[in-house]
DNA sequence: AAGCAATAG
DNA sequence: GGTTCTATTGCTT
């Protein structure tokens, strides 16, 4: 009979048939899961924009790892091979994306963004992010008007109007919430995304890609087993990986409905008690893991794969070229770091046995100093000692065929006073926001106008992009008098900062910063879109020229006087950041358009290389650089997008071509030396991240050493 | 603390 | 059951 241990100690499972009814006090969360569309591809659209038109992939080593919407049309796929790639379409244009700073960057400026509303956002991967919304819905709810209320966007298996939303307000209020934090990374990042909205982490990952691209989708909670049944098998549940799959596969669980009614003990000489439970739970839709704030990462690697390297000599060069790229994002972090890890992963012909192995040791004290101090300097130690971790993993006597080198700091440690603050992690890379995006159809009833007075300073794309982007006219624009007009005139001037920013209406979306508590009577509707018509370009900020604005399509006018109304607002701080908010969108337009225009790129046609994709042996790293048809370039030149030769003024940046900044305007000239000089002590957002919230919930009690400090670091530019 | 497995994008 | 280039967590020693 029943007098087995298992049935009586716990109560577990049970509780989860309870809450099938609606609500129970394991619903309570409202959780968001965002999802930017083909992430790499769309950073370097943004790059590029002339790329928008065309079918799009992006290329590591031999394969390309993601590709944009016009190329899956044509059939492409993710990671298919470049030979593949081009052979189903053979007008793909690709370009390197081994180097991932950017990606990087930019990703942490999404989570930033997001982390100015809600500091309870985990990162997953770069192009992935929770927010636990619970909270701001509560806040919201109480003064919204239920009978105003409604879904935004789809209803998993459910006419979204047809919803009854007095029944499930706060997840209504979860889809507003998601739409306006995904218009604020369109409009302030130029980003689309999916979004889910559900009860817990897991249904939120699970819902967000039902509707792709540029959609978003909330989950009923009376819909969850229809969702959780609808996957092929336990291996498409987050957290379920191939290993685990296979294993079940093995005890004859091939399905949700197995899974779920597996009897536990089985489940738990397999997996341990703890797994067995989880993965049990999981099945049922059940994830009680907590968004867990995300902090500074808490390794820094950098690796290369390669067909073959079989030399010590090799392997040193390969050892030390990793070693520069790792130390300079190490000095920008500005931790110590106080482990040092070698792994590699050897091709041993008999069995293609692929597996890491890797060796680690504690960094002296005073080479990670050096590393932040001196940056470079302390690559020669630590090539020696990564050399002696090799030689601890392979014995060269007996011959060797590595085919992986990565080297990673870890343990990284505070500098405990916030002393150095070192400046910007971020060194911004090149950023065109806020393009009308094509496939963007979804109904968005209540926010879908561009304002959502986003009253905030947004500093990774706002402040300083100034420079930024006039180097982007240099690089990407003719030396055309037609826009030197705009560029020169519009950026000269440089005292603004006022403006509009009078009466910018209240946002339903309240960054987390200022927490204005007073009542906001008319949130929801308030709007009209006949506001933005009302405003004629005689309504232009006094900086922006009348006539090449007028020269621009309409939708972009609207574009940038949508923007030109909401910006701005930003209340105490704007120290020397002179009106750079409108400036910089309305250069990145005009400069987006002339790009769409065709307007020959400076002969660098970063266009065409569809071909050079494979005849590189894939041997040894380098080689592959040649992108732009330039000859070689270091990953970091790459990612600073397109250099050229470097000559010229010590305090030319080294992304900008000296040739064409030598022939602007002397006054330009100036202005831009002046700006380049004075950057660091530019930007700067004495913003006070969430301290309280810290530690949130059950979870970690935040990253470790905990210095908000430190993360702002990370993700402030300054 | 070290090394690895598993998971994920 | 691998392609890339990361990054995290948890188990085992």
């Amino acid at each position: 009979m029943d007098t087995d241990e298992e049935g009586e100690n716990d109560c577990d499972i049970s509780a989860d048939l309870l809450d099938v009814s609606g609500c129970s006090a394991a619903d309570h969360r409202v959780v968001l899961h965002f999802d930017l569309d083909c992430y790499y591809a769309q950073v370097e659209m943004i790059r590029n924009p002339a790329l928008r038109t065309k079918p799009l992939g992006v290329q590591q080593k031999y394969i390309i790892v993601t590709c944009n919407y016009l190329a899956r049309e044509l059939g492409v796929t993710k990671l298919m091979l470049v030979k593949d790639a081009l052979e189903k379409c053979p007008n793909l244009v690709i370009v390197k994306g081994e180097d991932l700073t950017c990606y990087r960057e930019m990703s942490y400026q999404v989570t930033e963004l997001l982390m100015s509303y809600c500091h309870l956002v985990e990162r997953l991967g770069f192009d992935e992010n929770f927010v636990d919304a619970t909270e701001m819905v509560e806040n919201r709810i109480k003064d919204t008007d239920m009978s105003s209320l409604s879904f935004v966007g789809h209803v998993y298996k459910h006419d979204a109007s047809a919803v009854d939303v007095q029944e499930h307000a706060r997840l209504a209020l979860g889809s507003v919430i998601a739409s306006e934090l995904r218009e604020a990374l369109h409009s302030k990042l130029g980003l689309t995304s999916c979004a889910g909205i559900a009860s817990n982490k897991l249904l939120a990952k699970l819902i967000s890609g039902t509707f792709k691209p540029n959609q978003q989708t909330a989950l009923l909670p009376q819909s969850t087993a229809e969702l959780m049944s609808s996957l092929s098998g336990p291996g498409k549940v987050p957290g379920i990986g191939y290993r685990t799959a296979e294993k079940l596969k093995a005890l004859g669980v091939m399905s949700i409905p197995a899974l779920q009614g597996a009897p536990l003990h089985q489940l738990v000489r397999e997996f341990g008690d703890a797994t067995a439970k989880r993965i049990q739970s999981l099945a049922y839709g059940t994830d009680p893991s907590p968004v867990t704030p995300a902090g500074p990462p808490q390794s820094l690697s950098d690796e290369d794969s390669f067909r073959k390297i079989s030399t010590v000599m090799e392997v040193e060069s390969k050892v030390r070229e990793l070693l520069s790229c790792l130390t300079e994002r190490m000095q920008k972090d500005g931790r110590l770091p106080q482990t040092l890890r070698l792994t590699l992963r050897r091709s041993t012909a008999v069995n293609r046995w692929f597996c890491r192995e890797s060796r680690q040791c504690p960094i002296p004290h005073h080479t990670a100093r050096r590393v932040l101090t001196g940056g470079t300097e302390a690559v020669p130690e630590l090539v020696s000692m990564v050399m002696r971790l090799f030689h601890r993993l392979v014995d060269v006597g007996e011959g060797f065929h590595l085919t992986l080198l990565n080297v990673c700091f870890t343990n990284l440690q505070n500098k405990s006073t916030g002393r150095n603050a070192i400046s910007s992690y971020f060194t911004h890379t090149p950023l065109r926001a806020a393009h009308t995006s094509t496939q963007a159809q979804e109904t968005v009833g209540a926010v879908s106008t561009p304002d959502t007075p986003l009253s905030h300073t947004q500093t990774g794309a706002m402040c300083g992009v100034n420079n930024t982007q006039i180097t982007e006219l240099l690089q990407h624009t003719p030396l055309s008098s037609s826009l030197s007009s705009p560029s020169s005139s519009s950026l000269r001037q440089t005292s603004l900062s006022q403006a509009v920013q009078a009466e910018s209406p209240v946002s339903p979306l309240q960054p987390v910063l200022e927490h204005s508590d007073e009542k906001r009577v008319d949130t929801g509707d308030s709007r009209p879109a006949s506001v933005l018509e009302k405003r004629k370009s005689s309504d232009l900020p006094p900086h922006i020229d009348p006539d090449v604005f007028r020269e621009l399509p309409e939708h972009i006018q609207k574009e940038l006087l949508a923007s030109f109304w909401t910006a701005g607002s930003v209340p105490g701080d704007s120290t020397g950041a002179q009106g750079s908010a409108y400036t910089q969108h309305f250069t990145e337009r005009v400069t987006a358009h002339l790009n769409q225009q065709g307007v020959s790129q400076c002969g660098e046609s970063s266009v065409s290389h569809t071909d050079m994709a494979h005849n590189d042996d894939f041997s040894t790293g380098h080689a592959q650089n040649e992108l732009c048809g330039e000859g070689q370039r270091s990953k970091e030149e790459l990612s600073a997008g397109c250099p050229v030769t470097q000559v010229g003024h010590p305090d030319v940046p080294t992304n900008v071509d000296p040739r064409i900044f030598s022939e602007l305007p002397p006054d330009v000239q100036a202005e831009l030396l002046a700006d380049w000089k004075q950057r660091k002590p530019m930007l700067k957002v004495p913003s006070k991240l969430a301290s309280k919230h810290a530690v949130a919930r059950g979870g970690r009690p935040a990253p470790k050493g905990s210095q908000s400090n430190s993360l702002l670091k990370y993700f402030k530019p300054s």
